[in-house]
DNA sequence: AAATGTAATGTTATAATGTAACATTATATC
DNA sequence: GATATAATGTTACATTATAACATTACATTT
């Protein structure tokens, strides 16, 4: 069990990526990690923001982890990783991220995750199991169309669509 | 402006029910207000709960507002009407009320509000303002379901789906 | 290369949100 | 009325997040 894994009592498990896309939306391996990365080192060049080695550290560590992580498990990451960390520090590593879209907050339970697709814009519907945490990104179609649709009839212009849904996974239903 | 606008910085306007139920989603006048405690005191007689003055307090004050309350602009409110009180009084409060389904709770900024329609479940999409922080409970059909059917997919037993969507209401987008 | 302006990061302190644990009071039931 | 249980009071603290200002790194111009 890795260092991350021990910070979120997570399980090891198998998954298969929920979407059409290349990058798993759930347990990337360590190649789809660095895919990852290059990708939004890719994507901040094109933008001309900066890929920092803040930025990149803290990317990869939510890449890297199976669950989502909240802020202060991740400062504690960085503080194994030698670096000095406060809580500003991770906090504006996470915002710039969540802007260019590489990785999603979760309201319900104050974590953060890696985008699946962080090459468009795209649905984003979050399954978290209360039971073990295990969360995934649900790939679906028209859901957002049809909240922005209802919204259009009392003019409200949609900026934000967040879709967190709770329950029990597979194995925790056992 | 009352009290309950001061704490939040409300704004005051009128709004029509989005749902076909009789109790409005966004702003009961007083009369609703009235209304919307005797049914909840009449669920929770059906249900045998109690239905205590604390309670009734905190569902009251929820009601009354224009907006969503933080649980501390909550706690305030409740001292400013003579209550000695302390966190863990109105979050045991909201807690009661939310599994009475009486409010709900936002998770994108941490506030609660009167459920539009305590009698039964149903679908709770919430537009949130991010200019004015004016929240409406929007009426919406096959939302869930497809979410659900979605889960089904990938063995996800739902237990509950938060939709919140963040933008600018019809007022703020001049 | 030095000077300058801007963006990013470091650092300290504190705000905002939420809960654990245990004491006390109220209510229901016997 | 005695007893058990639920609700509330109270203190202390945990967790999550941000404000404010100092410093460093980087890009651009000179």
């Amino acid at each position: 069990m890795n260092n991350i894994a021990k910070k979120t009592q997570q399980k090891t498990r198998g998954h298969e990526c929920l979407h059409t896309g290349e990058i798993s939306c759930v347990q990337p391996s360590y190649k789809q990690v660095e895919d990852f990365l290059s990708q939004a080192d890719t994507l901040c060049l094109k933008r001309k923001q900066r890929f920092t080695n803040l930025r990149k550290q803290v990317l990869s560590l939510i890449c890297r982890s199976e669950q989502p992580l909240g802020a202060y498990a991740l400062l504690d990451l960085m503080k194994d990783a030698g670096r000095s960390a406060a809580p500003p520090t991770v906090y504006r590593a996470l915002d710039f991220l969540q802007e260019q879209g590489f990785v999603h907050r979760l309201a319900s339970n104050n974590t953060y995750l890696a985008c699946a697709h962080p090459q468009h814009q795209h649905e984003a519907v979050f399954l978290v199991c209360t039971q073990c945490g295990f969360t995934q990104e649900l790939h679906t179609d028209g859901i957002y169309k049809a909240v922005e649709s209802k919204a259009k009839q009392v003019d409200f212009k949609v900026v934000h669509t967040a879709v967190e849904v709770t329950g029990l996974c597979a194995q925790c239903q056992d």
